[in-house]
RNA sequence: CGGGGUGUAGCGCAGCCCGGUUAGCGCAUCUGGUUUGGGACCAGAGGGUCGCAGGUUCGAAUCCUGCCACCCCGACCA
């Protein structure tokens, strides 16, 4: 509970593992490769899905559930999604255990084996375009657009906690469209949607922009993605939203009658997010102490920490406490009043600060006798004694102030390791020694991005959308290049 | 799947080379007391198939053989 955290400088993947142990985020399961989210983790989650479904449901969007076992031959349908999916899938294939004829624990029994083999949706494209098959048959079946919150099984070969781990919770939508126009719309929308999200409440700035053929979903025309850069270099797929065309309705053969009553096939997108945005949140603002969250996300924005000595004071203090807990609840801040006996001051204060909770305040004899609180800032590490009358009514200012100055500090660090470069020298040596995003001009050719890969270990994460075009020639074959676009190491 | 490493209390480790009372230490836990403005202190207590299976030996955490698990580094990935 108390151990150290192992600084940043001396080992960020042990950092990263620290911050998620100690602020009691996740644990590791005895099942390789998957993990128990605790309830501080589950919060985050919980905080996420509600603001993300809202915005869902805002835009159009209904929530539905489809199963976790998928049958096997519908995997093999579209041909790009089961070449990017196969090796990568749980597979059920008996029904029933029994015990061993020597008596020696359980095996799968032989006769319970699976007409069909069932996989573990490692995303559900195909069992959903399976039942949009049935459901649209006329334009005034569309748009269709679901959402799902589901969890998932990729079967990974290395796995770090939110990052990448076996099973994961996420949420999927899947759309289906009457015209190519109105689904690369819902991809953008959706896009827009995750950055405005991801910046706006997680404070994590995001570059949005278009994958590369090679960094595509398997399955999709267009993979659209925000990308988010981390504080030791190295960039991270935050969200992707893809635009996939006629793929799926041509591999389930899922048409409808226009309204010049022709048949045609059905435009497609899909669009996801999941837990790793938990790992790109304490990837982007945590610190050497311990987690640190944006007020908006924190499941605790503000905590108070009574202090007294004797029970006269005590009386005095809690009933202070109480009092500014409920103006603060009054005001719409989620508050909690710490009060347990049995654990000093000092004690807490470590152990929130480690779960990263914005705003602690404490509130002693002293500051009963003074009118005062003490207001100590998370992320800034700043101390500073307030007015306690008129605090509880400034509070969701101050709060909204933390969130902006989180995300400057997260923009400013973007953009302080973000490195326009014109040759492959410089390429390299930027990669190599400083890291962040790398900003150089491609020519557009599979063989050169696989080459400066296969060299660098650097992958372009997405040519930007932005509107900041200028063309160039490529840093490795001199070939003529629209625009830079945005390379780096990735997790 | 290739290379490296580690398995001893909930966690982190010592002991192993050189076999020998009851297997130890720190943290955590429990009880009692004193404490409380930045991770309290004192006293006491509970907690172990020494990864598993064989072998050598009067005697194995320690030596030998085999197996298993996990971690790190590489190839694949939200």
């Amino acid at each position: 509970m108390a151990d150290a955290i192992t600084p940043r400088s001396t080992d960020y993947a042990k950092w990263y593992v620290d911050i998620v142990r100690n602020a009691k985020l996740a644990d590791y399961s005895p099942v390789r490769g998957c993990m128990v989210i605790r309830p501080n983790g589950y919060a985050l989650w919980e905080n996420i899905q509600s603001e993300l479904d809202q915005r869902f449901k805002q835009t159009g969007h209904q929530n539905a559930y489809f199963p976790l076992f998928i049958p096997q031959s519908f995997l093999a349908k579209e041909a790009e999604h089961v070449e990017g999916f196969a090796k990568e899938c749980a597979v059920v294939t008996h029904a029933r255990l029994e015990q061993n004829p020597d008596g020696s624990g359980l095996r799968p029994a032989p006769d319970s084996k699976l007409e069909e083999p069932l996989i573990v949706r490692p995303t559900s494209e195909t069992i959903i375009w399976d039942a949009y098959r049935s459901w649209i048959q006329s334009w005034r079946d569309l748009p269709l657009k679901l959402n799902q919150w589901a969890n998932i099984v990729r079967w990974e070969m290395r796995t770090r906690l939110f990052l990448r781990t076996m099973e994961f919770l996420w949420q999927e939508g899947h759309t289906a469209h009457a015209t190519e126009r109105e689904a690369v719309e819902e991809t953008r929308l959706i896009l827009d949607l995750y950055a405005d999200f991801v910046e706006s409440y997680m404070a994590v700035p995001v570059i949005k922009g278009v994958k590369t053929a090679a960094e595509r979903f398997a399955g999709a025309v267009d993979t659209y993605c925000i990308e988010a850069l981390m504080q030791d270099g190295k960039a991270l797929q935050a969200g992707t939203s893809h635009f996939l065309g006629q793929n799926f309705a041509k591999a389930f053969d899922c048409k409808f009658q226009n309204t010049d009553n022709e048949l045609e096939y059905v435009w497609a997108t899909s669009w996801g997010v999941s837990t790793r945005l938990i790992g790109a949140l304490i990837m982007a603002h945590s610190d050497d102490q311990g987690l640190v969250l944006p007020p908006r996300l924190a499941p605790t924005q503000i905590v108070i920490v009574p202090i007294s000595r004797n029970e006269d004071e005590k009386a005095a203090v809690i009933e202070a406490a109480s009092k500014l807990a409920s103006d603060l609840r009054a005001a719409g801040v989620r508050v909690h009043l710490d009060d347990r006996e049995g654990y000093r001051p000092g004690w807490k204060f470590n152990e929130h600060e480690v779960q990263g909770v914005p705003i602690r305040l404490a509130i002693g004899p002293r500051d009963v006798a003074n009118g005062t609180i003490e207001v100590a800032f998370r992320h800034s590490g700043a101390k500073e004694s307030r007015p306690l009358a008129t605090f509880a009514a400034n509070a969701a200012a101050l709060l909204e102030q933390v969130q902006s100055e989180l995300f400057s500090k997260a923009n400013a660090f973007r953009k302080a390791n973000t490195t326009p470069v014109d040759s492959y020298d410089d390429f390299k040596d930027v990669i190599e020694t400083k890291g962040g995003f790398v900003l150089a001009h491609w020519d557009g050719s599979g063989e050169t991005e696989a080459r400066i890969k296969e060299e660098t270990k650097a992958t372009i994460r997405c040519i930007p959308l932005a509107d900041d075009n200028e063309s160039g020639v490529d840093m490795l074959t001199g070939k003529p290049s629209k625009r830079r676009v945005v390379f780096a190491r990735a997790y």
